[in-house]
DNA sequence: CCCTGATTCGC
DNA sequence: GCGAATCAGG
């Protein structure tokens, strides 16, 4: 099977994709292939952010050969301005360059991640920033003054609550949680900061 | 080489 | 619908 893009995965990737990680970041974190969150990304109709490239359309056998139509200038429409290096400005945790290295585990981990939370348990976060060598010229760019201000910034709702899964996917007493999201984001507070946790063996240990 | 995201196309 | 393969720019 492929993936099973869940309401939850999705709410995920979304909001990561927002927080304007890279899509190797956010498959890291999600257990999947750059290649994997690029291409839901598309299907789910999210995808503006700054693009490095914009391949040339190869296959376009413009078939018109009489009319002279065809000039369809398909550029030239949004060049206002391109935010050069937006990045991550003010983002959680998660921003903050996980990948310790290449990581060997990959589409591996169990088709439910569902990262059981612990109400009680105040997540054993180790904030490590881990020294990620490829960081140098990952997001060096990410220096920028986190200054900006968190207005027109508004629209993106996730949800009007909090999609942080309680119980097992699949049973019938799962449930997600259901309080009200922080803004822009697909869960409440408090599982805002366990969801946010740059904690990269979630995946091991979700399984 | 590394990174990035975009598109194609077999499944 | 999914995502590896491939492409393409930095």
């Amino acid at each position: 099977m492929a993936m099973e893009w869940t309401e939850e995965t999705i709410a995920r990737l979304r909001d990561l994709w927002q927080q304007g990680l890279s899509t190797a970041e956010i498959g890291r974190q999600l257990s999947v292939t750059k290649n994997a969150v690029v291409g839901k990304a598309h299907r789910l109709g999210l995808k503006p952010r700054p693009s490095p490239i914009r391949r040339a359309a190869k296959a376009a056998p413009a078939p018109a050969a009489t009319t002279v139509e065809t000039t369809a200038a398909p550029a030239a429409t949004e060049s206002t301005q391109a935010p050069s290096k937006p990045e991550v400005t003010a983002a959680p945790v998660a921003a903050a360059v996980p990948a310790p290295e290449k990581a060997p585990a990959k589409a591996q981990a169990a088709p439910t991640p569902a990262p059981q939370p612990k109400p009680a348990a105040a997540a054993p976060v180790s904030e490590d920033a881990a020294p990620a060598p490829r960081a140098t010229r990952a997001q060096p760019r990410a220096t920028a003054k986190a200054a900006l201000r968190p207005v027109s910034e508004p629209r993106r709702r996730s949800s009007q609550s909090c999609c942080w899964p309680l119980g097992d996917p699949g049973t019938p007493g799962f449930h997600f949680c259901g309080a009200t999201p922080l803004p822009g984001k697909p869960y409440c507070a408090e599982h805002a900061q366990l969801a946010y946790v740059k904690l990269r063996d979630r995946r091991d240990n979700v399984a």
